[in-house]
DNA sequence: TGCAAAATTTAGCCGCGGCTATATTGTCTG
DNA sequence: CAGACAATATAGCCGCGGCTAAATTTTGCA
């Protein structure tokens, strides 16, 4: 039994380590996205572009994508276009949904949208398929 | 002019780059509030203590506490215990002020308490002054 | 077709924020 | 009051995710 009496410091180290946990995966969840962005847009990823939709410099997208398919979410051959596994594509889908639903919950909360696109950015990786689930079951109200 | 026929991806990188600013501010924002709690708890923030609660080790919580003093938000004196500035003081209300709020509008939107409080620990650092205004005049009504 | 320009990669740097192992300092007790 | 133990600090390692500068490959055009 968790012990009521403790105080609800007892669980902050493993909130914290949650946290951080969470936030490890953001950066590739970001790059993944845009890569699914850019396939369908344009049909291929091109560096330049993932480097440039990102707000960052060539190489650093090259670390990145190198990250990516270290984890098995992308895949490429040198010189050519990313594109993503069936596991990063998913991951994709996943994330492109759970920014549009964080975002129209802010907005049906009164965040002015252009605010609520800013602050998602950050805080999308940190809701939890139990928030989302509520998120949706409250914008279908 | 910004050219509303461009698409959206224009001010991605903008975005981005927040959100990456505002991350890099994230850790820094919970030592100082953990720092806090334990000076309200107990009068005094040891460095075993900041390491238990913030899930870390004890070498971890110096060198973060090193990095707060560089930053103008804490005081120490070698092997005794920390202290923050008006400044850190000042954060840690802050920091502590949009939790709560946040937490409170999770739950009042349907988000379970307990995953509230687990998914608000990363999100918290990502919510604007505009999105918390928002958030408590939705939480007043 | 061959060369210049553009795109990509590689190399190497930085600070952050974790870690373990070790040294140092403070404290408490026999 | 001395020595053992607890607390803190230091040293050194790692991967991440940025960066600049330089090498390499691809591409497009004269």
């Amino acid at each position: 039994m968790s012990n009521p009496a403790s105080p609800e410091s007892a669980n902050l180290p493993a909130r914290f380590s949650h946290a951080r946990h969470v936030q490890a995966k953001a950066v590739m969840e970001d790059y993944v996205e845009m890569i699914s962005d850019l396939l369908a847009e344009m049909g291929e990823a091109r560096i330049a572009d993932i480097a440039q939709r990102m707000g960052v410099t060539h190489p650093t997208a090259t670390k990145a994508v190198a990250r990516l398919k270290t984890a098995g979410l992308a895949v490429s051959r040198p010189y050519r276009g990313v594109f993503l596994t069936e596991e990063g594509a998913a991951l994709a889908e996943k994330v492109r949904a759970r920014h549009r639903t964080l975002v129209d919950l802010l907005i049906a909360v009164g965040v002015p949208a252009e605010v609520a696109e800013l602050d998602a950015e950050g805080m999308e990786h940190h809701v939890s398929d139990a928030a989302l689930a509520a998120f949706r079951t409250y914008l279908a109200k």
